[in-house]
DNA sequence: TGAACATATGAACAATTATTCATATGTTGT
DNA sequence: ACAACATATGAATAATTGTTCATATGTTCA
């Protein structure tokens, strides 16, 4: 309880913003382009669907990390998989996701 | 080494995508999207700049918490402060932040 | 059916991170 | 200079998360 219109203040932005449950979720949204290797998995597919282990190569770690991490982007809805034989396909959901990366991108290199 | 082309296309990719050292960096600065208590912050942000107190109210935290994640919004270079008299007061540093929440939004409403 | 390969998953470990408490620093008004 | 308040910071703790190893599942071809 600071300045006299402390209150009002708290009370007005409160209304407006949206409910908790949206900014939990959004939060974890957002977790998921907050690590290296998921970054570089989800620049690698932006040129083109790829294999688990093409991924594996290209990013230089282990086949199992790979693919405990296209799990979690399976289950945020940022990719989709495709069975060809023995080989897993993975490729981007939707185009956000390169907007949301260029705009990252923008802001790091002001 | 699955395919004939894996090392061709692992190459070709490697070759397109933006250095490690930038993608480090792309990760750390979603790393502060991905906490739900700063993209509450944020989010409050938006309306109009606020002291740290009633930050702290509207996120219903401590001070001491709400303190710790400003200065993570800070070292992203994503709030700016102002003193004034004994309060700080708190506000994004740019648009971008607003426009990547959006987006995000967006792809969680889908 | 069995061997060879690609991918997925569980358990364990290491590392990172968010929160809190206690306290320090900074500011104002007396 | 001191009291009262706002903010910042250090240390400790609890919780989350990323990686690896070992292994299971799934697929193809002989």
């Amino acid at each position: 309880m600071a300045h006299e219109d402390h209150q009002d203040i708290v009370k007005e932005i409160k209304k407006n913003m949206p409910g908790a449950d949206t900014l939990f979720e959004l939060a974890d949204f957002f977790k998921v382009f907050g690590d290296s290797t998921r970054i570089r998995i989800m620049c690698a597919l932006f040129e083109r669907e790829l294999s688990v282990c093409c991924i594996a190569d290209i990013v230089g770690m282990e086949q199992s990390t790979v693919s405990h991490q296209l799990r979690v982007l399976r289950q945020e809805n940022l990719v989709k998989v495709r069975r060809e034989g023995k080989q897993s396909y993975y490729s981007l959901e939707d185009e956000h996701i390169q907007k949301i990366f260029e705009m990252g991108l923008e802001h790091i290199m002001e």
